[in-house]
RNA sequence: GGCCCCAUCGUCUAGCCUGGUCUAGGACGUCAGGUUCUCAUCCUGAAAACAGGGGUUCGAAUCCCCUUGGGGUCACCA
């Protein structure tokens, strides 16, 4: 029998789950699935000082939205979108932990074993003299690598340096003596990668903290937890020649390695959450320097460029509380790229930033499984014209040899397009569960404001015109404002309830004035009855009911958009339709312009 | 800069391995029409690519080389 099949995804908890994080996730638990074997997660917290248990819980949170879930890691249970609730990992081979923070003694082990052997030495410089000499390298264009001054040090004198070392707890490190010979990486999507002699390093293998780095703790616990393929993106490329080299050290076998391209930014550029501050940043100086829209119009119509500034360093300041005007102008300027600040500023100005991990897309209101399909299409393809499917297509379609090697653009309007061809597919009762899950998380409001069968009415009312939930929102916002709040759009008004008129065709507000005097004949606002009273009010007033429409939408919702006009009155309902068209009957003679 | 990877419409890609069936297919976007009470949808149609140069071959998007371009990586991060 063949060995099983295992994969693992391996992420640091220090942030949330990137969208390319959740490709190779998506991927090595597809080709796991595919293979009937085991995908795994593994925590790599070996950086004590970036990494956080509310992390780790979030990327499995996120994992568990995408539905890719592990047969073996942290165990791990959640509600998901569509109601399941899924419970992910567990030991199913008896590893231990699946932390690697908590798997110093296995670490330690290894380390021991390679200095016995003479692959492994301890390295006394500090962090600063390195520094230095690599700074040196570089100011005479020359590729910096350890110079093995460590090694050079007699054998004897190094071991007794290392042990009064550890007495006295003075901090040193462990380096890996690289191999004399050039290195080969098998790939299975990009073939046979060769390293010449000498190009890998000595590199450090276990920190002054006594923390195991990156290289060294991946191949022990690849080994020690059976890893059979590597699925990775292709930054790691060059991380594959140590990790090959370790192995062959140590006498592990090699697993098979699959590097997957990258996803980038439409420009080219690395996919990073840094995108956020830029985007924020660069809304500010953009009204700065004169050319702003939207919110910060609204927040000072001035003209000179100090008052613009001072009115946006104000509202700034009250955005983002606990923040000193220094740190505020070092993140305007670039200095800083922090996130928070980014969001804080968004949120207050109604921008959108860029959304780049799982968690952004989550909270505008995409599919899981919208975004697993569109994310599979980054790098894989199955062919055959194919590009809408689901993951269990993927558990059983996913194969290595179809990923490609070229990187790819993360294009938005795309994956808006997908997303909004599955929302329009979903059946209203499934639309109106989902969005209210939605909603729950991520805008109360609107299930504050819509309780139980109104809801049912207001997702019937967003449905057609929503690419993503947070759509909903937008859609929605003329029934979200008190009836005697909203404003008229001055022109809307002029073109749709005083527009000229042909001789014996009656003008807007007097179809409005109608169609009031109607009501008292609608008996059930649902979309049905309210369509056919429409219907019926038109054809006593002799016009089509597109000439009735537009008077109301300007007279209900104050603008010349909104859903169709028999669901703007639905969801309004009796007592808001009433208030509102006398509202606007009554304000008409001052609207006219 | 050293090392490594890559190269088909604006974008994601199919085709490449196993040369001819490719006047290069699909999708998103764009443009032009049409449907619709606004918006969004929806329908029909169109424009749009083998980076350049050398080979190999009867024949190259497909194989080889060079150039150019893009990307990754060079930590006591992962």
């Amino acid at each position: 029998m063949p060995p099983l099949t295992i994969t693992r995804f391996a992420p640091s908890p220090t942030g949330h789950l990137h969208i390319g994080g959740a490709r190779t996730a998506l991927f090595c638990w597809a080709f796991a699935k595919k293979n009937h074997g085991h995908f795994l997660l593994r925590i790599e917290d070996t950086d004590q000082a970036r990494s956080s248990e509310a992390s780790a819980r979030g990327i499995m949170g996120d994992m568990a939205w995408l539905g890719i879930l592990w047969d073996e890691g942290p165990v791990f249970e959640a509600a998901r979108p569509d109601g399941r609730h899924v419970k992910a990992g567990g030991d199913p081979r008896d590893i231990g932990t699946f932390f690697q923070a908590q798997r110093l003694a296995i670490y330690n082990t290894y380390i021991h074993k390679l200095i016995e052997i003479g692959r492994g030495y301890p390295a006394f410089e500090t962090p600063e003299e390195l520094d230095a000499k690599r700074k040196a390298a570089t100011a005479k264009k020359e590729t910096y690598r350890y110079d093995r001054a460590a090694l050079s040090i007699p054998q004897e004198e190094r071991f007794a340096r290392m042990q009064q070392a550890d007495r006295e707890r003075t901090p040193y490190v462990i380096r890996f003596k690289a191999p004399d010979d050039a290195i080969y990486v098998e790939d299975e999507v990009l073939g046979e990668v060769k390293y010449a002699a000498g190009e890998t390093e000595d590199f450090v293998i276990r920190k002054a903290d006594g923390f195991p780095l990156y290289n060294f703790a991946v191949v022990i616990d690849d080994f020690t937890m059976g890893i059979t393929h590597v699925l990775r993106a292709q930054e790691h490329l060059n991380n594959t020649p140590r990790q090959v080299a370790l192995q062959q050290a140590l006498g592990f076998p090699t697993p098979k390695y699959a590097h997957m391209p990258l996803i980038q930014n439409p420009d080219g550029s690395k996919m990073s959450k840094r995108d956020k501050a830029k985007t924020a940043r660069k809304a500010v100086k953009d009204f700065l320097a004169g050319q702003g829209q939207g919110a910060f119009k609204a927040l000072s119509p001035a003209s000179d460029k100090q008052s613009r500034t001072a009115a946006v360093l104000d509202a700034l300041r009250e955005a983002t509380p606990g923040m000193s005007s220094i740190d505020l102008t070092a993140f305007i300027e670039g200095d800083s790229d922090d996130i928070t600040t980014a969001e804080r500023i968004a949120q207050r100005f109604s921008l959108s930033l860029p959304e780049i991990e799982v968690h952004d897309f989550r909270k505008a209101g995409y599919l899981p499984e919208v975004i697993c399909n569109f994310v599979a299409l980054l790098g894989w393809s199955p062919g055959e014209n194919v590009e809408k499917f689901s993951v269990d297509f993927l558990a059983t379609r996913f194969d290595l040899s179809r990923i490609g090697k070229t990187n790819a653009k993360f294009d938005r309007v795309k994956l808006l397009s997908f997303n909004a061809d599955a929302m329009a597919a979903m059946s209203d009762d499934v639309f109106e569960e989902r969005l209210r899950h939605w909603a729950d998380e991520f805008e109360p409001s609107l299930t504050s404001r819509f309780p139980a069968d109104r809801f049912k009415l207001l997702a019937q009312t967003v449905k057609a015109r929503c690419k993503v939930f947070s759509d909903a929102a937008r859609q929605a916002a003329f029934a979200l404002v008190d009836d005697d709040t909203y404003t008229f759009d001055p022109a809307a008004v002029q073109k749709s309830l005083f527009n000229t008129t042909a001789p014996g065709v009656p003008s807007g507000v007097e179809l409005l004035q109608a169609f009031a005097a109607s009501l008292p004949g609608l008996d059930a606002y649902d979309a049905q009855s309210v369509q056919s009273h429409l219907d019926h009010v038109a054809l006593t007033q002799n016009v089509q009911v597109g000439a009735i429409a537009q008077p109301l939408r300007v007279a209900l919702t104050g603008g010349t958009v909104s859903p169709p006009i028999n669901l703007v009155i639905a969801l309004l309902g009796p007592a808001s339709t009433r208030a509102r068209l006398a509202r606007c009957i009554e304000a008409c003679p001052r609207l006219r312009p």
